[in-house]
Parts: C-alpha cells; sequence; structure tokens
DNA sequence: CCGCATGCGGAAATCTCTCG
DNA sequence: CGAGAGATTTCCGCATGCGG
C-alpha cells in the first residue's frame, strides 16, 4: 500500500545522507558534535535512524555542513526537471508534526522551492545558524494563518501574505490558527564557491 | 496531578585501526 | 600478536509534553 510518500523511508535516507556527508568531509562523531552542537551520542543515533531528529537539531546539524535543509533533503539521484509529489523529499517533525517537502527538481540550482504544513497550534524553531548559507527567503501563505517571529519581531501572515526574511536569526514559525496552515518557502542559497571549510557555527 | 512516551546528553563499554 | 589510541555504540538518567 503506497502512500504519496513513506515516512520512515524518508528517516533511512535522510540518516544515510547526514552519515555521507559527514565522511565525505573526513569528520569525526565529535567533530560533527563539536561543529553542532549536537551531543556524540545524538549524531550517532540519528545517522542509524534510532533516533528522529527535531526541526532544531536538523537546523544545527545542516548549518555545520554549510548546507540549507533542502539540500540536505534534496536526492542524490535525479536531474530531470519535474519532480512528481510521489518522488519530493518529505520530512514530518516528530515534535510538532510540522510537515516538509522539497519541490525543486536535484540538480543543483541556487533557488529551492519547500512546501510546508504546520498543524493547528505547532510551533517550529530553527536556530539562526540553520539560515546561515542562505542568501535570500521569502515565505508566502496559501491557507490558514502563521505568526514567524525573528529575533523579538512577530510578523502575522495569512492567506496571500508574502515575508521576506532578514538576516540571520533565531526564528520561528507558529501556527496560531485552528486550522492547519500551508505555505511555500523560495530559498536563495548563498553563493559560495567553495565549500570545503563552512562558516564556523556560534 | 500523575504516568507514559520521547528527545536528548553524559559516561561507560565496545569496536577498529595502527604501530612496534 | 599485543598494546594503545581513537572512534563509535550502548546504557542510563533527566527534561518536557501530552493525555487521562
Amino acid at each position: 500500500m503506497s502512500t504519496i510518500f513513506d515516512e520512515s523511508a524518508a528517516t533511512t535516507r535522510l540518516a544515510a545522507r547526514l552519515r555521507a556527508e559527514r565522511e565525505a568531509r573526513g569528520w569525526t562523531l565529535a567533530d560533527l558534535a563539536t561543529r553542532s552542537g549536537v551531543s556524540r551520542a545524538m549524531v550517532s543515533k540519528v545517522e542509524r535512524g534510532e533516533a528522529s531528529p527535531t526541526a532544531a537539531l536538523l537546523g544545527r546539524l545542516s548549518a555545520a555542513y554549510g548546507l540549507t535543509l533542502s539540500q540536505l533533503f534534496a536526492q542524490v539521484e535525479g536531474g530531470g526537471r519535474v519532480t512528481r509529489v510521489s518522488e519530493q523529499p518529505v520530512w514530518r517533525d516528530p515534535e510538532t508534526g510540522f510537515l516538509r517537502r522539497s519541490l525543486s527538481p536535484p540538480g543543483g540550482a541556487p533557488m529551492e522551492l519547500v512546501w510546508g504544513e504546520l498543524p493547528p497550534g505547532a510551533k517550529v524553531a530553527y536556530p539562526a545558524p540553520a539560515y546561515s548559507h542562505i542568501a535570500d527567503q521569502q515565505v508566502v501563505v496559501l491557507d490558514g494563518v502563521l505568526v514567524i517571529t525573528q529575533g523579538n519581531v512577530a510578523h502575522d501572515l495569512a492567506s496571500g501574505d508574502c515575508l521576506r526574511f532578514g538576516p540571520p536569526q533565531d526564528t520561528t514559525f507558529h501556527n496560531p490558527g485552528a486550522v492547519p496552515c500551508r505555505y511555500l518557502v523560495a530559498v536563495l542559497r548563498a553563493a559560495d564557491g567553495t565549500d570545503a571549510r563552512p562558516t564556523p557555527v556560534v
């Protein structure tokens, strides 16, 4: 019985991706733990698929790699110009039920589209480093209401409203409504040529 | 308020690799 | 082949959120 997506398969693929990224850099678990601020034990569990990382944890790991979350979720294979909905990498935050779908076809384009669904009352927090490799990011709300808080500034968004993100700050997505909030995110990656040395994370 | 489930981190145990 | 060092996994306890 195939659903639109398979979350356990997505978790397994993400785990493999995280390990591959670490090994490609020649980092040990301790190296990654130091750079991301996540404990060695937790990194090990996530890489083995024994723990489901929260959005905040994934944000820290992707920042340590110098990748956006979209790049982390992107399938390595591919190259077509169309990704069918059944092929789009999906990830659900176990803590909040937040659903994230990478829409853009793989292939390294600097711009990526991401689909988000936030359950009623749900709140997802991303640490500032998660945005450190993004040149520009804009969010448009499709259905429901969304409150995006950056630093100590809250932006109330309703259907059709669009927010352009500022410089990297701790950011919270909150759906204060009674129905799920659906929104679209356009991400422009920072052009940072050689990524041999990711920006150190505070 | 209590019990349960889950994410998380510290410390200990175990495994792997290198060198003499 | 054995010792030592480093890397990885496992165990255990704490914190938090949720439902009854």
